[in-house]
DNA sequence: TTACTATATAGGAATAATTACTATTCTCCA
DNA sequence: TGGAGAATAGTAATTATTCCTATATAGTAA
């Protein structure tokens, strides 16, 4: 899948070219957390993170991936991810997409709605303020966990 | 206001019901609580809960709400709000409502978007499963924080 | 390259939020 | 009104996250 490859590279030369344009140092463990976090289809938490790195860097502290993900959370360059759960989960700074998150196994999808993205908002919003970012969330089952009992 | 009265009445009446339906049992402090978070418009967290209510009730421990608030939200009386933070907010359990998030201040405030509830759905939804819930989340500023430096 | 300086990391200690434990109290129903 | 089971208060324990500090590293300039 060279495509995927090609992808992945622009990603880590755009963090690359970020940490530099922000003054930041480029170090093994920045690039190798962004890199898990680029490559990683759902959205992982700290701990998550961690015990897929290890392999990868034995000595990588949690600490080291808490500060790491709090800096690029700074810039700009991933995202907290909101859920009720006790642990953050994280993802890539992606813009217009939503999450399906189902209930059962907890687990988080991404998914597109431009017609949500362009909808008008309702006139009370605006005499709350400016509006950034819209997301929704949808709240379901999935179809693996629908074919469980229970 | 006798109407809010009326209102407020009508929670707390439907609260009781809903808790001998569950075979719960009714608790003054159960009561309390609901009805502190029935009346609050912001949607307080379980330190903030506890706040309120030490003065009605002096030796209510945070324990009994953590408590409380985990039992009414497993039986839909209340819900879990997602946010960013590390503390969790709470609310009454009401359908078809959305949330606008201050990013300066983190105050929460509620609307409603009837186009976004009846809007159909990505076809993509469809094929991962199925949707209970739906919610949009807004970011922004308030006109508060708009007018505030920084 | 090499040396320097400021930033970043590892490891462990500390804090914050939440949950568990247990003796006592209270609700509900007979 | 009494008794059984559930709920609470107070505290201890756990979990998630952040802080602290000595060491290591990246980036820069000679």
């Amino acid at each position: 899948m060279p495509q995927n490859k090609k992808q992945s590279d622009d990603k880590i030369a755009r963090f690359e070219s970020a940490l530099k344009a922000a003054g930041l140092k480029l170090t093994y463990q920045r690039l190798e957390i962004f890199r898990e976090l680029a490559n990683a289809a759902d959205h992982p938490t700290v701990e998550i993170l961690h015990q897929r790195l290890k392999n990868r860097i034995p000595t990588l502290s949690l600490d080291t991936i808490y500060r790491t993900l709090a800096t690029l959370e700074q810039h700009g360059l991933i995202t907290r991810v909101q859920t009720a759960e006790s642990q953050a989960h994280f993802e890539l700074t992606i813009p217009h997409h939503h999450h399906l998150i189902c209930e059962k196994c907890g687990r988080i999808t991404d998914f597109d709605w431009p017609a949500f993205d362009n909808a008008p908002l309702p006139e009370k919003v605006s005499s709350w303020g400016k509006v950034f970012h819209r997301k929704a969330i949808l709240h379901g089952r999935c179809l693996v966990c629908q074919s469980v009992l229970t």
